[in-house]
This record gives C-alpha cells, structure tokens and sequence, in this order.
RNA sequence: GCUCGUGUGGUGUAGUUCGGUCCAUCAUGCCGCCCUUUCGAGGCGGCGACCCGGGUUCAAAUCCCGGCACGAGCACCA
C-alpha cells in the first residue's frame, strides 16, 4: 500500500497551486460504459485524490438528451468500473440531471446580470455572425424581455432550435470558440432519470463550470481537446467573479489494436449484433478487460508511467500485456491445456511412476498438482510427430507410430517439451481466443486439477487464459495473453 | 480560414524551468545467446531517437527566429 503510494508519486508530477484541500474529479458521460480512454480519467485523478489526501468526485454528465442520450443501465456500469479500476468508490457522487434547478438558476442570474442573453438566431445565422465578428441583433435586447424569452424557452412554447442561451463575452476575441459561446439549449425529448421535467438543458461548458464551483474543484484534469472549454469557463467564471481552477490536461490517446472507437460507435456495433455485449473481449471496454482478467493495477501502472503528458500518443495492448504479466505472473498456477487431443500409448516397465508438477515453476505458489498414472495419455495434434520429446515434468520419451517408450525420467538432453494430459486428469474444455475474424474456439482438454471458476491460470505453452464458466463438467476458458 | 496545443529510437517515457555532468534515461518491442521441467519468468548482449533550417554561444534536445508535421476547438455533443 505504501510502496503503491510512493510509485505513483514518483511517477505523477506535483500539482500546481494550492494543494491543500485537492479536490479533482472524473466526468464521463453515461452513454455506455468506461472505455480504455476513460480509465485514464479514472487513474489519474483517483490517484491525486489519493496523493493529496483529497477527493475525487465522480460525475455524471447527463445533460444531453438527444445526440449521445444517456443509458439508464450506464450509470452502475460505470460506477462499477470506477470502483474496479481506483480500488475505492468516488468520495462525491453528482448526477447532473438531478442537479438541474441549480443550473437554471444560475442561467437566470447570468440573464439578470446581463451577461447572458437568449439568443433566437439560427444556429446558420450565428455561425455567420461569430464569423463575420459582429454582434447579432438579440445581443442588445433588455435583461426583461430576455427573461421573458428564458420563460418561454422553459415553458416550453419554444421549439427545439428556436432559441439558445449564450453567454456573453466578446465578438472580436481572436478565438472564433470563445465569441458569445451557447450555454443552454431546447431539448424536448425524455431523459432516462427526470424524464420530461425540463425543456432547457444547459450544455457541457456551463453545467461542467458551475458543477466545478458547486463542488469545490481544485485541480480539473482532463483531454487537452478541452482546452477552449477551459478558456470559455474562465470568462463565465469572471462574470461571476469565480475563481478557476487549476486545469492540467492530457493528449489524446490512440490503441493500435483497436484504432479508433467512440461509446457510440460500440453501441451501434453491439446492436448490429457484431459483438456479443460491453463485455465482448474484443472491445476496448473496462468491462471486457476486466472479463478478460486483466489485473486492473497494470492499467494504473500503464497510465502512472505514462504520466501526464500533452502529447499525442498511440500505445500498444502490448504493453499493457506486459505490465499485467509482471504482475499476476507469480499469483497464477500452472495447468495443463491440450488443443485437439490425440491418444498416445506409453511404454514402460516402470511401476507407477510418480508425476509431480509444481503449481509454479519458481514455488512462488507452493505445492505442486498430482497425477496418477496411465499409460493412456494425450498429446497435441501438433506436438505429435514421431522423435524425440519430453513430456514436461515427466519423462523423455521416444515416440513412433502413436506408441512411446520412456528413454529417462531425467531430463537427458535438450529435446523439445511438450505438455500433456493422462486421460484420467483431461477434463473436457474450450479455450476462446479473439482475433480479428471474431472468436475462435479451440476445442481441447485441461488439466483437470481444483480449477475455479473465475481463476485465471497460465495454460503451459500456451498462455493466461481465464475461466469463465463450468457447464456439465466442461470448462469454458478465455484467452488474456501470452 | 481563425484559434490553441504537441513534436526525443517501432511504441511509451526521462531530460527542456536555471544551455555543459546527454556521443541522451528507463520500460516495452524486435534480434541473438544463456539458464530453466512452458513459447512464462529470469540473466546477458545487440538494434534503435533529440521534426527540419537558420541564429546566439567556447558549448543547444535544452535559448531565439522561421518552416514543416500531427492533433484539437470554432456543435443548439461530451
């Protein structure tokens, strides 16, 4: 726990500021579960949390109703994957759709102060005006008749598209993003938790700024494709005489395995019915990695020693293989996986030869697995070929024509190895394997030897793999990696 | 087009604040060898980078100028 602590320490750098009472905080949008993107959200900002001795808040960004629609189902998923991934659940909760008369009632206060107004262009006429830097003419209006058109927009005699809210702020800023920027807009359609309460919604920069101040955010870090939100923030925070937070930001992160995938790209895939769920272990979900039995520390460490970099980068499932091996290596025992098994006749004088095979190699589990023997074995359809071998932890043997003679129980020279089952220990069993046709499903025999269900172990030769499921005595497995 | 950001080996990262200790760190990857009762783990060796061009300087990955490349924002998405 404490050598935890002092890894990330030395691999996350200092906040900025006052860092006295940190409070930071992970935003998704829950229109689908957390995805590999995500869980960098998750890492870093838990980690501070965790650093500083402050809190993370975790918030639900559901104030969209039309265009990425919440999903009812995504706000546990994603509490779940939260968890799973920081090791604790978030120390605040807010869900921004029940938070919604405070929005407003901040909306109304900018409309008050005059520095806000609703706006009835159409979006076309604004992009013109925003363009052209020039006021357009519902900048002027009176603070009364903008507050009547606020009610309007509220009541709902307002259309979609018919009126917006924006925040002003100037028309010649150099930054087209930041001219008089949409803080609200009409939504008619049904939100999965308030359903048709409200008919104005404000947008992503506003409930995000005043969720922020709500709270107490100190340090806000996220994707530096939020920069301009930052800088439309900071002149709505101004208005209000707010004080910003510190705001640090990453790059943008590509998987080579995965190349680009959006939630709602996902959620079209599934529902054309081209993967079998969230879970499905060829999307780049938490869910599916967690089914898959990565450990969800190597996702920590990958995103610690990535640190917090501006740059864009493209990383490798690879090398999060490699981190997840390093850790769950020595907390996994041995088994034996035969794919396509054949029969093979042992010839021996010996009498009950003894077949002890260690639960790890290096005893980091101690005990070993036995087997009693048979001369009735099976060996991979691959693995036999008439010659020389020797099946691990057992003996060398000499193999011709499906029948073997044992040469030494001693290892004798440096002949290939091979795993193996005795028809007794072989429980049938099937390994999934994802590639990118989908999955395929090698049909085999394990070792038959205490597997649990939900254990992953490393099939010798072969690779970790998980146990998904036992049905009538067949075992289910599921590839992770080599 | 406007605005912003980033550029170190195949990939990721350290170093860039305050130029020298950097013919550039570590990890992963790939190649070879060793060890081993696994194609895992371990050990050893190798491959491979400062975007380009100027400038300042005794000295530049590091400072300045100019390019270029990539990414993002300019949504009534988050």
């Amino acid at each position: 726990m404490t050598r935890e602590k002092h890894q990330k320490s030395e691999n996350l750098r200092d906040l900025p500021g006052d860092t006295s009472e940190v409070i930071v905080r992970f935003a998704p949008n829950p229109n689908g579960p957390l995805s590999i993107g995500h869980s960098r959200g998750v890492v870093i900002n838990s980690s501070y949390a965790e650093i500083y001795s402050g809190k993370v808040v975790l918030r639900f960004d559901d104030t969209d109703t039309k265009v990425k629609a919440p999903l009812r189902n995504a706000y546990d998923w994603i509490r779940e994957d939260f968890e799973w991934l920081a090791g604790r659940p978030a120390d605040v909760e807010v869900i921004a759709s029940e938070r919604m008369p405070v929005y407003l009632n901040y909306a109304e206060k900018m409309i008050s102060d005059g520095f806000g107004y609703v706006c009835r262009c159409s979006a076309e006429d604004f992009r013109a005006s925003r363009e052209s830097k020039s006021e357009c003419s519902c900048r002027d209006r009176k603070v009364d008749e903008n507050l009547e058109d606020w009610e309007k927009m509220n009541s709902g005699i307002f259309l979609e598209g018919e009126a917006v809210v924006r925040v002003k702020t100037d028309m010649t800023l150099p930054n087209p993003a930041l001219r008089d920027w949409p803080a609200l807009r009409i939504q008619h359609s049904e939100h999965p938790i308030v359903a048709d309460k409200y008919k104005v919604w404000p947008l992503l920069d506003f409930q995000s700024a005043i969720e922020d101040h709500e709270q107490g955010v100190t340090h806000i870090i996220r994707g530096k494709d939020l920069m301009d939100s930052t800088r439309k923030q900071t002149l709505l925070y101004n208005h209000f005489g707010w004080q910003y937070p510190e705001t640090l930001y990453w790059g943008r992160v590509k998987v080579h395995e995965f190349g680009g995938f959006s939630t709602s790209s996902m959620q079209e895939s599934i529902n054309k019915l081209d993967y079998e769920g969230w879970d499905d272990p060829r999307l780049p979900t938490i869910k599916a990695l967690r089914r898959r039995g990565f450990d969800s520390q190597s996702i920590k460490n990958m995103w610690s020693e990535i640190g917090l970099t501006q740059k864009d980068i493209s990383i490798s499932m690879k090398t999060l293989e490699s981190l997840n091996s390093a850790l769950i290596d020595s907390k996994c025992e041995r088994r034996s996986f035969v794919a396509k098994p054949v029969s093979l006749e042992i010839k021996t004088d010996l009498k009950n030869p003894q077949i002890l095979l260690p639960r790890h190699p290096e005893n980091k589990i101690l005990g070993s697995r036995e087997w009693k023997f048979e001369s009735s074995i099976l060996v991979q359809s691959s693995d036999l070929v008439d010659g020389k071998v020797r099946l691990k932890d057992f003996a060398d043997i000499y193999i011709s024509d499906f029948e073997a003679k044992i040469e030494s129980l001693n290892r004798s020279d440096n002949r290939p190895i091979i795993q193996w089952l005795t028809k007794g220990v072989a429980q049938e069993a099937t390994l999934s394997i994802p590639n990118e046709e989908g999955v395929e499903i090698i049909r085999g025999v394990v070792e038959g030897f205490e597997i649990r269900l939900g254990e992953v172990y490393q099939l010798e030769r072969i690779g970790f793999a998980r146990v998904e499921d036992i049905v009538e005595g067949v075992v289910r497995m599921l590839w992770l990696h080599n």
